[in-house]
DNA sequence: AAGTAATCCTGATCGC
DNA sequence: TGCGATCAGGATTACT
């Protein structure tokens, strides 16, 4: 389940393949997969072939690659255009590059054809089973809090992720305090803090030592500030050690797994010892997803 | 208005 | 062997 890390590291990996490319070929082989798009598959592909590609762009767990028909002369490297292709992985969604002669993925739902100037002729494939993810070519608006920002009008209401230089961490503590639900529920909350599923939320709340329940109301602001650390902390290891893959539901543009998995003290590890004071992880279903805990470190308190 | 539940999807796994 | 039920969850929609 990509969350920031994997998606990062999707967008770097991107990066060197698409950053002037120019797209070549478009084809939509399951139209569910453009839910995104406002057009049907024919108005996505004519929209993408003969456009420019920029540099790939992040925001949480939203990916972009601005883009511009590439009609007389522009910058290569960021051609300013008005509108963008927008990615989101889902749960299961992956960017693969590949060469034109390679096979399909078995769940290969749309593939682009690129010719980059660093890397040449490409295929990206966008392989997804489950099928929560999407693609669409977007509008780009001027960003609410920085008017010099282009983003995709399905981001505008996203919030800005804690690894943004521009995170406001004060602004965060704040709206924390104003709410009146779960530590968790907030953390998953996209329109608060973005780039947080739930494998990261599990992780940074068992390093605060906080209750997947704790009310945000009864979070002082030093603990605020502290998760907010941990979160940081926790989505940077992540990102260096490639993301975490279970299985080969995530994987980079290159088909390769990340090894974050083996760094987790939480999250999938029910019945296993907590890391820290060796009681047994305990997993509960909440808000329809699992979470695990530590009943000792993270005990649930009241509001 | 803000908070929460339902919905979309497929494949692996489990019980019978 | 095969079939149906269950589980995994990010973002959006539809409620309360």
């Amino acid at each position: 389940m990509p969350e920031l890390p994997e998606v990062e590291v999707v967008r770097a990996g991107l990066e060197p393949a698409i950053t002037g490319a120019l797209v070549v070929g478009a084809a939509v082989r399951d139209e569910r997969s453009i839910r995104r798009h406002a057009g049907p598959a024919e108005d996505f592909a004519e929209r993408l072939v003969g456009s420019r590609l920029g540099v790939p762009q992040r925001r949480g767990k939203f990916l972009w690659i601005p883009m511009r028909k590439a009609l007389g002369v522009v910058d290569p490297v960021e051609p300013a255009g008005r509108s963008a292709l927008l990615i989101h992985l889902g749960m299961s969604g992956q960017l693969h590059l590949r060469t034109e002669d390679e096979p399909f993925a078995r769940h290969s739902r749309i593939q682009l054809v690129v010719d980059g100037p660093k890397l040449g002729r490409l295929r990206v494939d966008f392989d997804d089973q489950r099928i929560f993810g999407s693609m669409a070519v977007d509008e780009l608006l001027r960003a609410p809090d920085a008017p010099e920002q282009l983003i995709p009008h399905q981001v505008v209401h996203i919030a800005r992720d804690p690894i943004d230089p521009r995170f406001d961490d004060a602004a965060f503590v704040a709206a924390l305090a104003r709410r009146r639900t779960g530590v968790k529920r907030a953390l998953l909350d996209q329109t608060l803090v973005s780039g947080i599923g739930n494998i990261y939320a599990d992780e940074a709340l068992w390093a605060a030592r906080l209750h997947f329940d704790h009310p945000t109301d009864a979070l002082s602001a030093r603990k605020a500030h502290e998760l907010l650390a941990e979160l940081r902390a926790v989505l940077g290891k992540a990102l260096a050690e490639g993301g975490t893959s279970f299985d080969s539901q995530y994987l980079n543009v290159n088909g390769e797994a990340g090894y974050f998995a083996h760094s987790l003290n939480a999250y999938g590890r029910q019945g296993k010892a907590c890391p820290r004071c060796g009681r047994p992880i305990v997993r509960e279903t909440f808000m329809n997803r699992g979470s695990h805990y530590c009943p000792r470190c993270q005990r649930r308190r009241t509001r």
